[in-house]
DNA sequence: GTACCTGCAAACTGTTTGCAAATGA
DNA sequence: TCATTTGCAAACAGTTTGCAGGTAC
């Protein structure tokens, strides 16, 4: 995980620097979904005097890396970050609390591609989300 | 559609007004997928003095009454609405050319249920988009 | 008449960028 | 040494909002 993006920084011909090591750290160790607001909160924790654009550009290098995935789970609202795993997985989201679970499942991956490939297109990536009531809140609506 | 637009405004309370009426009818026209500024384009050839605050406005009252959607297809861009259809359908979003896609497939629909069924959801809406090259867009890419 | 609407411009939010000073290789 | 990075503040895009005047009912 740190290796790779040690190797992506040298591959290059960029810096290792504080400010990365450390966001890199707490980004890699983060519950997952992190917004940059989250990161830079937590960044300044360890380190008040880094500066949300080097969070900003730090994530987006970890992107580039392939280390960090972009999500936009609540339109309008800031995206959110989440370390790329080797599996796969998408989301359920509680539209009232904004509780956010994972769930994988094979068939569903297969129908996609059948459709990508009915429409002649090349997958690259996908996104499904599952929008509803979490069980707490289907109780207490 | 337009009469269900008309009984929202009457149900609240709401106002009947020449630019209400000339953004809803360009709206429930358009291809779907529009953004608000080509909204803003369409209206003003109709009617060049309706702002765009108003634009928002209004469609903001359209997605209340449950006539658009709100779609976020490509991170950091401007949002795109489409009037609400009967049918339900999902997205193939080129990442090169931008072109977009309708699908629909009931089996991947009956086994989302079946997901948020056992993580205990109750499923409100969904998002499903699936991401690549078009099929022009493979070839000469 | 009065509550609701509109247009305008200013405010806001999340994100990006230009620049001068600092720093890693 | 010197290109890369950083922090800061300003710029940015899309969207929302306060307000004073206008309009539907």
């Amino acid at each position: 995980m740190k290796q790779t993006f040690a190797q992506h920084v040298r591959k290059h011909g960029l810096k290792s620097t504080r400010q990365r090591d450390r966001i890199v750290d707490v980004f890699l160790r983060s519950s997952g979904h992190v917004s940059i607001d989250d990161l830079v909160e937590q960044v300044h924790r360890v380190d008040p005097r880094i500066s949300s654009a080097t969070v900003y550009r730090t994530v987006k290098l970890l992107a580039d890396a392939g280390l960090a995935d972009k999500r936009q789970f609540v339109d309008g609202l800031a995206a959110r970050y989440e370390p790329t795993g080797a599996e796969h997985h998408d989301h359920l989201i509680c539209t009232r609390c904004g509780r956010i679970d994972e769930f994988e499942n094979e068939a569903i991956e297969r129908l996609q591609e059948e459709v990508a490939r009915s429409h002649g297109y090349r997958i690259l990536s996908h996104r499904h989300e599952i929008r509803g009531l979490c069980p707490a809140c289907r109780e207490n609506f």
